[in-house]
DNA sequence: TTGTACGCGTTATCAT
DNA sequence: ATGATAACGCGTACAA
């Protein structure tokens, strides 16, 4: 549904008036003009030390705020949008800690909107981003269209993290290379003789064939060793809400891949799972390896071999790359890591 | 830092001025005034069936949204602000999909702050949520001190998700028991003939002696029952950074009890890290339970027993009981749901 | 260096 | 039933 109008308050809140505190009571209260008071503010030119001090003495006994809506209406409203398509995934908290960690010292203050991996919701929380006036906008792992991810960029300065759109010049990007990623787990599980190797990964629905997306990179990057190296690729897909029987019936089947590379740790800790359950022992009957290398691959029941990309850093860096955008930047950067292969006992290791 | 006030912008970001859509425009195009548009868009009283129509057609067509910011200056922005203290606690997430569900059909948008345990930060997000004119408030397990939640709710409607404040009025609170919750935990390990149970908790900051946090619930049920059965009472205290050693210490120490009761599945997890790592086997050597009974308790490799609290439906209520203070209620609700005991392998089950 | 006045987009009051 | 208009708090030309 559209959130955008309001219906009727039954009983409108009940206001005691408590006489807010403006721009112009500070102005009153430090004896000076409302336009001293907001240069001030904004550390604009043409301010005596002498009035300077007196405002900020005034701001402070007055516990004065400024607006947000007001200054939105204005100019810009010091929020930056984060839109988080899954918070069940742990990886992403360690995003927004990194965005956390950039933005601490600057006045921009972030946001999550959470769309729970449903494309509709992802639309309306990008336009209710929009709506608010906020400078900048962070997509995690958005499962929209390119086109549509440009126009939004077209509205507001835009990073993306954890999509590989081909060719745009409209928004920044901040990745790991999830096709290098892909091919070094192959090399790795080959390297310990294995050769029957699949790939567990999310089934896209239908009217999605999106390159884009991280799975997909991952899947290029094991598709593309798997044939460099001659041996018969092998994949297995499932949508979010069936992860666990597929997994069960992978681990079940009569000809047992020698390892399963899942697209992402959830997957693989479900794999695990499956395993535990079935007797089927890690690493001697089969290996496991994951994909981002979050906080529960190390705990010694998981001990989850991983493809490790620094959650942290990929927020850090599109926090800072935003706030270039913001600042004035006009064109595209995109940022990529090397990720690195932790191998844990998952895969013998 | 305090990030209240803004430095100059470098270069301003260069303004194509593509014509913002206003109510004005919507007004001119339906031929009518911008007060008649206002009240359509407030399902206001006093409108007739063809203006309404034109007005709607006129609205479709031009994409028009109404501005946040110029709402907020007025009267409502729509928004509501949800406070987690803990993004890589997965139980919040469940919340926030309660609060969601409840919150998709209205006209409120949930924007999340993310203070990731720090009261410093944790009260400047209040601070921002309050400059951005947001309608609401919930309040996910904060460290705030009551006095300073009062503060904050007598400035706008607030509700508080997992934590016990004892006899306010200011503000609704939901919760589980987390009381009888410790005591269900307790009474079923000794039902299990078990005596020597240690409860692991969190190390409270000195400043810090907070009655009102759940683990201090949880922890007093644990006494309670305890002190009931004669047993006695043992209880192991850790900060965040040093959960793993505790675990360890724990599950290595001579005298290792025959259960550990966590306060958070989080710590359970670690401390059945700890065990296998060290060859500890559970339940036989060692029976382990946790509390929330997040989406990881049930992995095969876990196989946690738990406390279960919906988290989704606190998320529901939480939100539920928001937009009735915003409605207009001032008398305080306080909700309780009745956890239940969910028995799986750590103990035996 | 300081002050005045206007506009941003919306809601709400008061006429018509 | 409809419309004109005064706020809301802030930023910014422009005037002093």
């Amino acid at each position: 549904m559209d959130n955008t109008f309001a219906p009727p308050l039954k009983k409108s809140r009940a206001k005691p008036a408590p006489a807010r505190v403006t721009i112009r009571t500070v102005a009153e209260d430090a004896g000076v003009s409302v336009s001293a008071v907001s240069k001030v503010l904004r550390n604009a030119y043409g301010v005596s030390d002498g009035l300077r001090a007196r405002v900020m003495a005034s701001i402070e006994k007055l516990d004065y705020r400024p607006s947000a809506s007001a200054r939105g209406m204005r100019g810009q409203s010091y929020t930056l949008g984060v839109l988080l398509t899954d918070i069940r995934n742990v990886f992403f908290a360690e995003i927004m800690e990194g965005i956390n960690d950039t933005l601490a010292p600057t006045p921009y203050q972030p946001l999550l909107g959470v769309s729970q991996l449903r494309r509709r919701v992802e639309r309306s929380l990008v336009d209710a981003i929009i709506d608010r006036q906020m400078d900048g906008l962070i997509l995690v792992a958005p499962r929209m269209p390119l086109p549509e991810i440009e126009d939004v960029a077209k509205r507001l300065p835009t990073v993306v993290i954890g999509s590989h759109p081909a060719g745009t010049s409209r928004f920044d990007t901040v990745n790991n290379d999830d096709i290098l990623g892909g091919e070094a787990v192959v090399d790795y599980l080959n390297g310990l003789g294995l050769r029957r190797i699949t790939f567990f990964t999310l089934t896209e629905p239908d009217d999605d064939d999106d390159e884009n997306t991280v799975m997909m990179h991952r899947e290029r990057g094991y598709v593309s060793a798997m044939t460099r190296l001659g041996l018969d690729v092998n994949i297995e897909r499932a949508a979010h809400d069936t992860v666990a029987e597929a997994a069960r019936r992978l681990v079940a089947s009569k000809d047992r891949p020698e390892a399963i590379f899942c697209w992402g740790d959830a997957w693989a800790l479900r794999v695990i799972s499956a395993a535990t359950d079935l007797g089927v022992r890690i690493p001697q009957d089969i290996r496991v390896v994951g994909y981002d290398n979050n906080q529960y691959c190390e705990l010694a029941q998981n001990s989850l071999t991983s493809v490790d990309q620094s959650g942290r850093e990929l927020g850090k860096q599109a926090a800072r790359l935003l706030i270039e955008r913001i600042e004035g930047r006009r064109e595209p950067y995109h940022f990529t890591v090397t990720p690195s292969l932790i191998v844990r006992n998952s895969t013998g290791g």
